[in-house]
DNA sequence: CTAGGGTTAG
């Protein structure tokens, strides 16, 4: 590995013996690169594979080994002969026949051309062998800048950016000037190699030659920046530019929607197209992904139809983005059958799918079309495991997101072996979402252990382990946490903080809870959101303090949210505070929710009290908003399986065995001083059943009394309900906690909830209804 | 030299 220092030790010499001036021939070079426009006989066999020998390799390969022995071994013949035959190789990413005309250009002499033996190093690199690439490289007759500099590029491609570095000097040290190529591919390599300070002293190199305003210079140092978040920087660098192409506006467009300014980047496309550049399949994929950022399905269907015109149809990146666009605007019908469509597919079109439908899974309004989308991801996860691809990175972050969300234990432990197989383990972001993945299915001792042997962590690995105590209610672990995190010189987010405001909510740590909240918006110049006041506002609640946590709301500066409201109006019922509830609930109804779960909790709220004109008002809204009845439905996951579970349930297999064991837990837990509470309607009036029967069982009940009584005793129990639980369910499952002597990890709309031992990990959170 | 896919929230 090369030391940053060698290098700046070495920068001097360069400015000392360097001059100013650029090598002079250096711009012939990408000229002397492309096929003759008359191209020799031989070249005629690559325009009629493109036609119609797709998938006739043998035939195909016939004919490269004939356009070899139209030429007589032994005759020195010009290099551009042979640049047909290269690119086909780059094209059929073989290197097996790169060999077979490296052998014929040593057999005919042309070895001595300089400029064919750069093109070889080229292929090889393309070809993945940067092994060949430097053995042709040290044994090039003589040296020029350019093969310099495409020996470089190789390894900056080839994920190798310290040996490009390294190149470069040995460069400098033979005595070779380098170019604005040679300093972009430099830039590049620094990008790679996350030097953001070895990249600044190519920077000022750059300034003191002034070639800023270069082209491929420009291009680079855009990007350069752009991988750095200093997106003010990376415009800057676009803005020098005289002569800008393609692929600059391509960088800075992408620079902006990397570095979240989706906006910022669509106005210089509209800039780009009033200059009248032509966009490229790079910049239409780059706008395409901008759409999926925005989620700008409009925009994004006039850019496929742009591509179809300019004939980018069937180029694979832009189907992938169009694919992706689909699914993260929910049109998960339209990306099915577009990739049901799709001929050749690569891992990349696998990875959108999978991290689609995750997508899905975080919007759809239901829990049970989420369920589904879950399911979907992780079949075609499965699907790709038994494809000739392999999953990477980006595969292993999105589906331990899909387990996470779906509580899927199993799936998530073989998951996570498969990732230490792989190797893919070590990269930060599989990591995090593998804290995720543990702490969210409830074992937070793994998602510990996960995170203790992580060999780097960002700020979300230690934000993500933070939430992931905080949700387990383990308080003092995530405030101790916090501190070691500050400790470490790791700069918190506004959701870091969410974790630790909830943190100190759950313990009730009431000053802790405000000096934290001081120092967000003091130290670390963090302003406050909704999600920071709930927590406090929460925190009050649960303690009772119904005053304090009213006059918080109006220490706000924004008009407070339904959550907020809800909130509020859950703790007054519990506390017995009806007339600040009912206050509450007026404000509310102004706000005219769109959760259908707000207008239960109204509802059952005015139907305890007996306010009958106020329910039917509520029924009245619920209808007027077009909000369907909440349908309360929970999924249990046992050896791979999937069982789910209506509100008094009878379709399932022994299910008189079910009800026969809720009613003894029942017995079992009265006797030890459970009082059922006047049970919630969470499906709102009409349904029959409910009215008729004197023990109405929400969901979760059932599915939890389905786990007991088909996995051994000690297994946690981990079930997902569609909607949030009522009081009555939770206050019994910490019962039936402490009968079965069980862990039970139940995840509802809002919540994860662990029950161990007759104790919830929510705290008694204060928005149960 | 430029592009498509990934992690945190009440």
């Amino acid at each position: 590995m090369l030391s940053q220092k060698s290098f700046m030790a070495s920068l001097p010499s360069i400015a000392v013996t360097c001059t100013p001036k650029l090598d002079p021939d250096f711009r012939k070079h990408p000229a002397s690169y492309s096929v003759p426009e008359k191209s020799p006989s031989i070249s005629y066999q690559k325009n009629q594979s493109h036609t119609h020998l797709d998938g006739n390799s043998e035939l195909r390969s016939l004919d490269f080994r004939e356009a070899l022995l139209l030429i007589k071994e032994g005759t020195e013949i010009e290099s551009s002969y042979y640049i047909p035959l290269l690119q086909e190789c780059i094209e059929k990413n073989s290197v097996s026949k790169a060999q077979i005309v490296h052998d014929h250009i040593m057999k005919t002499g042309t070895h001595e051309d300089l400029f064919i033996m750069t093109f070889l190093i080229n292929v090889y690199a393309k070809c993945g062998t940067m092994d060949y690439a430097r053995k042709v490289f040290d044994n090039l007759p003589r040296r020029n800048v350019v093969s310099w500099t495409t020996l470089m590029t190789g390894y900056v491609h080839n994920s190798q950016p310290e040996l490009a570095i390294q190149v470069f000097q040995e460069m400098l040290e033979a005595g070779a000037y380098p170019t604005n190529y040679t300093l972009g591919t430099a830039l590049n390599a620094c990008s790679s190699l996350h030097s953001v300070r070895l990249g600044k002293q190519f920077h000022a190199y750059i300034i003191k030659y002034q070639i800023d305003f270069d082209t491929s210079v420009g291009n680079a140092l855009c990007s350069f920046y752009s991988k750095f978040c200093n997106l003010g920087s990376a415009i800057k660098a676009f803005q020098r530019i005289s002569e800008k192409n393609v692929i600059s506006w391509t960088a800075v467009i992408s620079a902006c929607g990397d570095n979240g300014e989706a906006a910022r980047g669509l106005k210089f496309f509209t800039e780009m197209l009033s200059k009248d550049v032509k966009p490229n399949e790079f910049t239409l994929t780059s706008i395409l992904s901008l759409c999926c950022t925005t989620l700008c399905l409009g925009l994004g269907a006039q850019i496929h139809s742009l591509s179809s015109k300019l004939g980018y149809e069937s180029y694979l990146p832009i189907k992938n983005s169009i694919m992706y666009l689909y699914l993260k605007c929910g049109w998960v019908r339209e990306a099915q059958k577009l990739f049901d469509g799709m001929e050749t597919v690569s891992l990349v079109t696998w990875n959108a799918m999978i991290a689609g439908h995750a997508q899905v899974m975080d919007f759809v309004e239901d829990d049970i079309s989420a369920y589904e989308s879950g399911c979907e991801a992780l079949n075609i996860f499965l699907k790709l495991n038994q494809s000739r691809l392999k999953p990477d990175l980006f595969t292993f972050s999105s589906i331990l997101t899909v387990c996470s969300r779906m509580v899927a234990l199993e799936q998530g432990e073989q998951i996570h072996a498969q990732t230490i197989k792989t190797g893919f383990l070590t990269d930060v972001v599989v990591g995090t979402a593998l804290i995720n993945m543990y702490s969210k299915c409830g074992s937070i001792e793994k998602a510990s252990k996960a995170f203790v042997e992580m060999d780097t962590r960002t700020m979300i690995s230690w934000t993500s382990m933070i939430t992931g105590f905080s949700q387990q209610g383990w308080s003092q672990q995530a405030l101790q946490l916090f501190e070691d995190m500050r400790l470490a010189g790791v700069r918190p987010n506004q959701i870091t903080f969410v974790g630790v405001l909830s943190a100190c909510s759950q313990a009730g740590m009431v000053n802790e809870a405000l000096s934290y909240f001081e120092m967000m918006q003091k130290e670390y110049k963090i302003k406050p959101v909704m999600d920071h006041f709930a927590c406090l506002i929460d925190m009050f609640v649960r303690l009772g303090r119904l005053k304090e946590a009213f006059d918080f709301i109006g220490k706000m500066d924004f008009e407070p949210t339904e959550f907020i409201w809800s909130l509020l109006i859950a703790g007054c019922r519990s506390h017995g505070n009806l007339e600040l509830g009912f206050y509450a609930a007026e404000q509310l109804l102004k706000l005219k929710p769109k959760d259908a779960e707000t207008y239960v909790l109204l509802l059952n709220m005015y139907i305890s009290a007996g306010r009958w004109k106020d329910t039917s008002r509520v029924r009245k809204m619920m209808k007027e908003e077009k909000l369907g009845k909440l349908q309360d439905w929970s999924w249990i996951n046992i050896k791979e399986k999937v069982y789910s579970f209506k509100p008094n349930d009878k379709s399932h297999f022994h299910s008189a065995d079910l009800y026969t064991s809720l009613e003894n837990l029942l017995q079992q837990a009265s006797s030890l001083g459970y009082e059922s509470l006047e049970t919630m309607e969470l499906t709102d009036e009409d349904e029959e059943e409910n009215t008729s029967s004197s023990t109405a069982y929400h969901s979760e009940k059932l599915a939890v009394a389905f786990g007991l009584l088909n996995t051994p005793n000690a297994t946690p129990i981990r079930v997902i309900k569609s909607v949030f639980m009522c009081r009555d369910c939770h206050n019994f499952t910490k019962y039936i906690s402490l009968l079965t002597d069980r862990e039970i990890i139940i995840r509802d709309s809002k919540r994860l909830h662990k029950f161990v031992n007759g104790r919830c990990s929510c705290g008694d959170f204060s928005g149960l209804p």
